[in-house]
DNA sequence: TTATTATGTGAGTATATAACCATATAGTAA
DNA sequence: TTACTATATGGTTATATACTCACATAATAA
């Protein structure tokens, strides 16, 4: 049985994946390994509502994931932990493996 | 502004992380990590019911990080992207990132 | 001061997810 | 055949999440 310091570990892990779990939060992570963007460029570039986009932002940066600074009137966000882009690699690797097995599967029938 | 190609790619992505963010999910797969498990082993190990371990497996399955063979009464899974590791060394780092700036934090005060 | 702009947040709704229980399916053994 | 075990799944309920709209807040400019 597990115990009570790994399944806190589990849950925190958790959490931070779940911060990145939606296909809004990636583009916007995807967007910000270029550089710090502001709400209003990220809610354009995803096409989004601001409030939306608000909301996705604020998970993030909960999470550890995003840091924000403000300038003027703008809050600009940026990666705070860049090996996030690591785990996007491993996905990409996850879904070109399935794209090889439905290829096996293809040349079957 | 995204284009579709794009935005399938991330609903993808996050199809997969989704896979991974629940802690009893990171338990599986942090378990599995040692070798291949049947469910009622899982189930013990986790500590939670074998029709809701089944469940978390099944979601792991179709997402692609796991693969199963069936062994009489048995179906022992594995892990089928040993990447997905490297994710969780990742989460890690976030981790200990907060615990710094939370003691910077307390130093402060 | 008022007006404008960028961002954040409360409220409501729709949808998705997780857990539990009961039951179904399938393999094994007597 | 029946009994037993491992696993999967339908149904239900509780909870969490995402989205939209309206409004609040805060910085800036006129």
């Amino acid at each position: 049985m597990l115990n009570k310091k790994k399944q806190m570990l589990f849950e925190k892990q958790a959490e931070i994946a779940k911060a990145i779990a939606h296909p809004l939060r990636i583009a916007i992570v995807d967007f910000l390994k270029d550089g710090e963007q502001c709400v209003c460029d990220i809610a354009e570039h995803i096409g989004s509502e601001r409030s939306n986009v608000s909301r996705h932002l604020s998970v993030m940066v909960n999470a550890g994931i995003l840091d924000y600074r403000k300038q003027g009137l703008k809050v600009i966000y940026r990666l705070r932990t860049p090996c996030i882009l690591d785990f996007f690699a491993c996905v990409v690797g996850v879904l070109k493996q399935q794209a090889k097995d439905n290829e096996k599967l293809l040349a079957a029938l």
